[in-house]
DNA sequence: TTATTGTATACGGTATACAGTGTTCAGTGT
DNA sequence: ACACTGAACACTGTATACCGTATACAATAA
């Protein structure tokens, strides 16, 4: 059983360990695993019925992303979430994606307009459908689009990292707070379209203003929520 | 055996494979393995004393540093250097560095200025001395202490993991230009001093400048010698 | 000359074993 | 009743040995 449960490597090229990071990403994400919880490469092993070298393959991968950290001779824990590393994260992401709107207005092409275009118009479809799951999927894909612009894949890649330690607060605080989709997706369309149209006039100014505002609007949003959720310190 | 040759593991709190990646990178920066080439599990397993398990640790953490990268099937290999990479790196610590020196205006200490103001007084000596390996200590010590001032730990560590993806290239050029130091040495000093200058009048733009000034001559330097040494692509 | 086969090399993974270190908890002494 | 101790247990880190498979390259056959 050599690949054992694991057979749907995706085209073969991936490593058991790299699957096995993708799923315990999502698991974490998903708050099945809570920050500061210990990550147990016996449990795990045995869950996607593998042996634990390729767990610990895993497992550091996850360390390397800075979702979880290596406590010596303890094992490897779910990154704990902080006040302070929040206000960290957020930070960067200022810093990073108010350079990256910069780059994408240098960079902009006629075929990145029109896909934005597309992906709010079919927000709006959703949003009238009160489907925000879909919503939320949609949202995901403008910022891919917009990063795809950027053309600095290194850059691009240092966005989605960071993006993705957020992401673990952020995919919690959405679980407590389904109810407020409705207002989340109308703030969400209106802060695209006012991003696609700087991006058109090529306001920088304008850019910045729009991506600086929407990272503090979640910030906050984030925080209040994990505060309530007693999820901090 | 169980630490075999290895016994220095400071404080005994890293793994085998802590110190492994560890010495490793630094044989990336030596050149003592090239861009490109193969990292090969057993041969390094064989070099340390150890076993694979630890070696593949330590590879792993090498591609999470982005050192080095794994080709599926093939294994690991040094991560290639390229003119596009590196404009790219270069590009991003004119983003992070440039955020960062608003940063550290806004939360400079009197103590920071002090110790920047010793280094570029060491440096000075050194410089008199002719010492270019110093100098170049002193160096890294002055960005470190900027960095301390950020008070965004989090930032600190993506300066220095871009730092440290770049300094492969910079070790290479330096060891192949190193009857150039003394003029190095010279226009780091300037550089120093207009940076502190900057900070003690907390003139953000002029820190700015001089940051991305230094940046774009370190990024000319680095390509042409890079180049000449056939190093690219 | 080209295609095929064989062989060496190396990686990814499994299974197992063991030392060292934390952790827990029952049992002991105060 | 409560603090302390020590032994059992749990888990990580590492070693060892082996299998299956992909790649590279050399030798061989058509």
């Amino acid at each position: 059983m050599r690949t054992g449960s694991l057979t749907h490597k995706i085209e073969a090229l991936q490593s058991t360990g790299d699957v096995i990071a993708q799923s315990l990403k999502e698991m974490i994400y998903e708050g099945q695993f809570k920050p500061g919880e210990p990550l147990r490469q016996d449990a795990i092993a045995e869950l996607f019925g593998v042996s634990r070298v390729p767990v610990r393959d895993a497992l550091n991968k996850l360390v390397a992303m800075q979702l979880a950290s290596n406590v010596p001779r303890k094992g490897i824990i779910v990154h704990p979430l902080s006040r302070a590393l929040l206000k960290e994260l957020f930070d960067i992401r200022v810093i990073l994606e108010g350079a990256a709107a910069e780059l994408i207005i240098a960079n902009c092409t006629p075929g990145l307009i029109n896909r934005l275009t597309e992906i709010i118009a079919a927000q709006k479809m959703a949003a009238e459908s009160g489907d925000v799951r879909k919503n939320q999927g949609l949202d995901d894909n403008f910022h891919r689009s917009l990063r795809s612009c950027i053309n600095n894949e290194t850059l691009s890649e240092l966005i989605e990292a960071n993006w993705s330690r957020i992401k673990q607060a952020r995919c919690a605080s959405s679980l407590v707070l389904p109810e407020s989709g409705e207002a989340w997706m109308k703030k969400s369309i209106s802060r695209h379209e006012r991003l696609l149209e700087a991006i058109k006039l090529k306001d920088h100014a304008e850019a910045r203003r729009v991506v600086t505002g929407n990272i503090e609007e979640s910030f906050n949003e984030v925080m209040s929520t994990l505060e309530h959720m007693g999820w901090l310190d």
